[in-house]
DNA sequence: TGTTTGACCGGTC
DNA sequence: CGACCGGCCAAAC
């Protein structure tokens, strides 16, 4: 059995996020560390929401850009599903991105 | 097997 | 403020 894919181990970040959170790619590489960088994420992300039920909505990158939206559907679903949670978006930005966003480092290391 | 690319990040010009 | 560069690692071709 292959315990640690790549993948995985995004899933498992993004599906703890919290609704009405968000966090970024940069984040989520920096709590898992072990070789992993940002672009891993982003990637893992792309397979992620063909294949798996992971809310790759909430993930955006380090300025509460939803650089990804364009990869979710055709028209801003991605910003639809934030708004549906709580979260304020405003010009594909996430509104208070300091207060919405949710660092792995710092929530799940306490 | 080597090159290209990819939903990034931070710094520099 | 827009454009460019290096880094970092794995999948796709």
């Amino acid at each position: 059995m292959k315990a640690h894919n790549f993948f995985d181990d995004v899933y498992e970040v993004v599906k703890l996020i919290p609704e009405g959170r968000v966090t970024s790619y940069g984040a989520i590489a920096k709590y898992l560390g072990s070789g992993l960088t940002a672009r891993m994420v982003g990637w893992a992300m792309n397979a992620a929401h063909t294949q798996m039920d992971v809310p790759a909505h909430r993930v955006v990158n380090s300025t509460g850009l939803l650089t990804g939206k364009h990869h979710f559907g055709v028209g801003n679903e991605m910003q639809e599903l934030l708004e549906k949670e709580g979260i304020i978006v405003q010009n594909d930005k996430v509104k208070d991105f300091s207060q919405r966003f949710w660092n792995p480092v710092t929530e799940l290391a306490l």
